[in-house]
DNA sequence: ACCTGAACACCGTTCAAGT
DNA sequence: ACCTGAACACCGTTCAAGT
């Protein structure tokens, strides 16, 4: 429950910034959304409520450190590739699986210069692109298009986490919304009538990938063809 | 301030689902997502804060009505267009619109069927996938690809205006990122120190656009040579 | 059936007071 | 400089009581 363990992991009383962030860190994965409160960190970091704001100033500007935090040690698994393409792959599925991982994490992020993660992020995609050879014109939508998507997901998979906290309910979710689907008229709603069949077991990361590679396959129009 | 007059808009007492979710937004967007409490809109509507409860189980059932309410605008105001391609801009269009108008509107979407306008939306995109004559294979993906983006945006255009409420701040804001990314080495930096210039000026609904337009790329590379 | 509004169990944030 | 924790001004939600 609580610690007391003196041990070799310093003192109680080392409160920082970093602490703070990481404590947050885990009363949202373990507790979800609501389970961050300044007075459930606060015990946590044995300290008084009030004590981290000389830290951070907001709930706000704690949200987006800790998801900043996360956002860096999820670039930090992914491999160098060489070819540019297979890195933006790379870095598109490290991001899913951090936002997977922290759903809470989807909605805090901004093109904010203090989330340092997220400008290594940023840098990240618009320099594979220049390796790709896409010109400065259609640089930069090529670039803002691979961001939004990514992180445009990223939110998405936050706002269902949100509203269907466990895994298993996602499950019977996505069953629930496939059966209603299924039970609309199919002249009127073709489409959705007949993907009914598909959404249950589909793998949203494979699909997600795919939304990467129909990117990445405009970008590719856009390429001066060398010869 | 108060509503008094009888007039002819119906007794005051009239309440309803629907006079619920319109006062809800009206709060939403004269006073911001923090604007929206129970007690406000329980005043606006002369009755109890408890009253509510009665058409309305929770406060997320209420923001996801309103997100709804708001999709349903939009898509009425789209005019019909015989060139599937031309469809889907014109929807895309008028989302983001909507979601510039109402960004508290971006975050309360999801998959559930509860949301009419959602359903509606859903389905347009994947009819004019069908019409553009995606193959069955394809079409999957290439919805979501487009359904996700779309609404990753709006989403990303929320979070942006929550931590920066005001227009003018807004712009203020974008210059300072376009400042610091200056500010950043251009040989660890090179894409964003160059892409400082072009960010403070740039017309975001264009840029959004083009990210449509690269997806849409992408889906005409799945389609099968007529010929 | 529908509405009222006090009451409950919380929040984020501040700030005088301590060390 | 840094920490404490009570106090303030709120919330969403419930529920006995009314009509």
């Amino acid at each position: 429950m609580t610690r007391k363990t003196p041990s070799s992991e310093r003192r109680s009383h080392a409160l920082s910034r970093e602490a703070i962030v990481e404590g947050a860190i885990e009363l949202l994965d373990t507790e979800g959304e609501r389970g961050l409160t300044f007075r459930a960190l606060a015990a946590r970091l044995c300290t008084g409520a009030g004590a981290i704001y000389w830290y951070i100033s907001d709930k706000d500007e704690l949200m987006a450190a800790a998801a900043d935090h996360v956002l860096g040690l999820a670039l930090a698994t992914v491999r160098e590739e060489s070819d540019p393409r297979a890195a933006i792959r790379a870095d598109a599925l490290a991001l899913f699986d951090a936002f997977e991982a922290h759903p809470w994490a989807g909605t805090s992020l901004s093109l904010d210069p203090q989330q340092s993660a997220m400008v290594r992020f940023l840098e990240r995609i618009g320099s594979r692109l220049i390796t790709i050879g896409v010109p400065p014109q259609a640089r930069f939508d090529a670039w803002s298009a691979c961001v939004n998507y990514i992180l445009g997901v990223a939110g998405q998979n936050a706002a269902q986490a949100r509203s269907h906290p466990h895994e298993a309910s996602r499950n019977a979710t996505l069953q629930a919304v496939a059966d209603s689907w299924k039970r609309l008229d199919p002249t009127t709603h073709p489409f959705l009538h007949e993907t009914a069949t598909h959404l249950p077991g589909h793998d949203d990361r494979a699909q997600y990938l795919a939304g990467i590679e129909l990117i990445l396959a405009g970008v590719d129009r856009t390429l001066v063809p060398v010869r």
